[in-house]
This record gives structure tokens, sequence and C-alpha cells, in this order.
RNA sequence: GGGGGAAUUCCCGAGUGGCCAAAGGGGACAGACUGUAAAUCUGCUGGCAAUGCCUUCGGUGGUUCGAAUCCACCUUCCCCCA
């Protein structure tokens, strides 16, 4: 099986330039590509988690990866699937962003000089130079506003309004790319599908301007059957940091998917083997749970590595499974400081194990029969655990999928 | 540059002097039912030492016994004209 085939299989090819051209490109491993990360945040997101593997399995496949750390193009915002303007950031948290992205991405791509080996690269070095009339006359006169404003990116801001410095966000992510096809042999980038219209002025204005052919290749988004972006829980991300979603967090979102989406999540983002996704497509009811299992441990240990994977399996199975022994949840440490009187509230001890963001709330889960210690459902709102029962460590629950192991040291 | 409109809690959105911690919907959370799924039904949704108290209706000042609501200025956004 060809790469491109293989991708296609997967799902997840979304839109290529020209068909012929890139299987040729990618299945002889003949492409420099890139993708770009802008840093929006001090961590990579489920969300970026495809373009990861497509980049792993680009490298794979002989391909060479480039890994564009969007340090310039951040500082102007993306309006690309946005109804409203992104909250600018300083130069320093982009700093601090782009450095966090380079530690994760290390993890997954292999990275070095050597043929095929991947390269980082950020944008802040080529952008933040600009020189404002050069650029408008070096590369301005190649963009169509006419064309621009029927772009997809901007559609949806043209009714909220769109200012001028995003408008600009596809003409600096052409600018990289043209940069780059110049300066590192890039010949094709790749990205979510939402960045096609951006990737294209990309194309158009290497053509326009050196009379040559680059390429681009969108993948799929990962969204849920209802397409919704998955990746989130409660409006945050998922995050791959394990000190922001910890790795039984993230093991649980995933084992958490619709039944719907399962199997689409496991060809997108695993890396078992299309017969053996195959064999799985048409499990259903109590079966379907094993797929969700597998689903959640190959993400689980790509991210967290095998034993983070093995501590949150064993740790869900046994949580959720019949006899519930809890010594592999998520452990929350106490100090004598957190005592007050020879024991702790559970109200507070919920809320200092992270289970509830206040005491109000940690009073109405009670309230509403949702806590459980140690296995007990807690009736009373002002129950105190004694301070022994804390030093020899309880298991808290909230709600069904919320459990927290709680020990005073 | 001129004219008009808007900013409310996680989001949308009602509220135009006290009855407002603020309708309704969405989402989130909890409960029942299940398969750690979906759908459905119920509850709940600012904080706290909780029949009470404190903070919140873009910002800053003001009027008033009392302001999300009235006035002034500022900020941001939208629409129309240039």
């Amino acid at each position: 099986m060809t790469l491109y085939e293989e991708l296609t299989a997967r799902g997840l090819i979304a839109q290529v330039t020209d068909e012929q051209e890139v299987k040729d490109l990618i299945n002889g491993g003949k492409a420099t590509f890139y993708i770009g990360f802008d840093c929006t945040a001090d961590s990579l997101t489920a969300g970026h988690f495809v373009a990861l593997t497509l980049m792993k399995r680009m490298q794979m496949a002989g391909n060479r990866p480039i890994a564009l750390i969007g340090g310039g193009t951040t500082m102007i915002g993306d309006p690309s699937g946005r109804t409203d303007m992104r909250k600018m950031l300083t130069k320093q948290t982009i700093d601090y962003n782009a450095e966090c992205f380079k530690r994760q991405m290390e993890k997954f791509i292999d990275f070095g000089e050597g043929p095929g080996q991947a390269m980082m690269v950020n944008n802040a070095d080529w952008l933040l130079e600009l020189n404002y009339v050069e650029l408008l006359r070096e590369v301005g006169a190649c963009f169509s506003v006419n064309n621009m404003l029927r772009a997809e990116c901007y559609k949806q801001r043209m009714e909220k309004g769109l200012s001028f410095l995003e408008f600009n966000y596809m003409i600096m992510q052409s600018y990289d790319f043209y940069h780059m096809f110049q300066t590192l042999g890039c010949n094709m980038q790749l990205g979510g599908n939402d960045q096609w219209s951006n990737m294209l002025g990309g194309t158009e204005l290497i053509r326009r301007k050196l009379g040559k052919d680059a390429y681009a290749m969108t993948v799929n988004l990962l969204t849920d059957s209802q397409g919704k972006k998955m990746g989130k829980t409660a409006g945050n991300a998922v995050w791959l940091d394990p000190n922001k979603t910890s790795p039984y967090d993230f093991y649980q979102y995933w084992r958490n998917v619709g039944d719907e989406d399962v199997m689409k999540c496991i060809r997108m983002l695993t890396f078992l083997p299309m017969d053996e996704i195959e064999r799985m497509d048409h499990w259903k009811d109590q079966k379907i749970n094993e797929a969700k299992e597998i689903l959640a441990y190959e993400l689980t240990r790509m991210v967290h590595g095998e034993a983070e994977a093995d501590k949150a399996q064993s740790a869900a199975r046994a949580l959720f499974g019949a006899g519930a022994g809890g010594d592999d949840a998520p452990v929350t440490e106490l100090s004598e400081a957190d005592l007050t009187g020879g024991g702790m509230d559970v109200k507070a001890l919920l809320v200092k194990a992270g289970l509830c963001k206040s005491n109000s709330e940690a009073r109405q889960n009670i309230s509403q029969g949702g806590v459980t210690l140690d296995g007990e459902k807690v009736a009373d709102l002002f129950l105190v655990v004694p301070e022994e029962k804390l030093r020899a460590g309880v298991l808290l629950r909230r709600g069904k999928k919320s459990y927290r192991k709680v020990i005073l040291k």
C-alpha cells in the first residue's frame, strides 16, 4: 500500500492541488513539506495531533518534514474559522509558547540534519524583518483582493468584521511558503482543511513570482458525527502536556468518544495497520467499548509513553470495572497545612483534589448524590474526613467519571 | 470625517430606578436509564463561615435613600454615508 493510498484509506486527505503530482511526490519520498503551527498556547492540543501524525506518516515514507513554528504569524492571528478576533499576544508569550511546542514535537518527530530528518524553523526569523513597502511591492501585487475576499476563511468574518491585521494573515502564510520554497527547497505544504485558501495563496505566489509549481494538501479536521471539532471538553482543549491534561484524563477523553466516532478516530489518529482496523470496523454494542479502549490506549501511549498508558488503562479498568480499587487513580497529595482541626471537610477535599471548582459546586454535587468516598455515597454536606483516614489515603469520586486518590503525606 | 446603534453571567439573549444574582435558550455539571456511548427525563449552573453576607451587567466618575437600568466622559465593536 502506498502512502497516498493509506492516507486516503484513513480518511485523512481532504483536498490536494494536483492529485497525480502529489501522489508521485509523497509516494516517492520526494517531498520536503511543511506544516505550520501557530503558538497561541503553551502546549499543543489534541487538535494538533492529526497534523503531527501526518507529519510522522510522511516522514516514515521518506519525505522530509519541516515543522514551522508560527512565531511571526501568531503576531497577526489567523482569522480562519473564527467569528471573532484573536487576542493579541505579546512577543514574549509567543516565544515561550514556541519553545514549549518544540519540546513536545521532538517526542514524535525525528529531528536532525540527516536526510529525511525533520527540521524546525520559526517564521519570526524572516517575517519580523520584512519591510512594509518592500513587501507590498514584492508580493502585494500578486494578490487579488477580490479573490481574497471570496476565500472561505474570510467569508464568515465578512459579517462580523475583519480587521486589516487579520486580513494579512494569508499573505504572511503565503510568504512563508514562498520563502521556504527558495531557501529550504520546500515544495509542499500540508495542513488542516481550514487552511486551504491560505495554502493556495502560497502556491499561487510561488507560481507568479518564480514560475514554479509547489503543492498543497489538506487533511480533514477531526470532527465528531455532529460536525463539531473534537479535542475539546467543556470548551477546554485536551492538551498534550501532562501538566495541563493528565494522562488519565487524556485517556478518558478518547475512551469516551461517541460510538459513531471511534473508528474514524482510530483510522485518522493511530498507526494500527489498516487490515486490523478493518476487522474492528463492524464491532458493535459492548464490543465497541473494546475499540474505544484500543483508541484511548494507543493515543495515550503515543503521547505519554507506554508506562503512563498502562497506568491510565488499569486505573480506568479498576475504577469502572467491578471491584473499584483505586490504586492507579491520579493522586493528589495533601500536607498538614490543609488540615483544619484534625481532619478535612469533604467539600474542601473535593476542591483541593481538583474535582470541583468551588465549595458551592462541591456542595451541589454532594446534595445531588454525586460524590462518593471510598465507594460510599457522601450524604452529609459537612462531613469531616479524619486525619487517620487521609493518612491511609482515600478514593474520592465525583460523578461517574472523575476519580482522585487523596493522601496526606 | 459625518450620522445611527450596541456592549448583560461560559455563550446567545431578555431586562430601561427598588419585586435582580438578573427571564428564556444553548452548553456545562450532577442524578435516573445504559455500555465510562448516544437519545430521553429530572435537577442544577457567581462566590462565601449560607434562612444571611459579599462581588457581578464594557471602564471611570456623577445623580439618587437606592443604579444593569438615569447623566457625563472614555474604550471597543457594528451599520449607513464619505
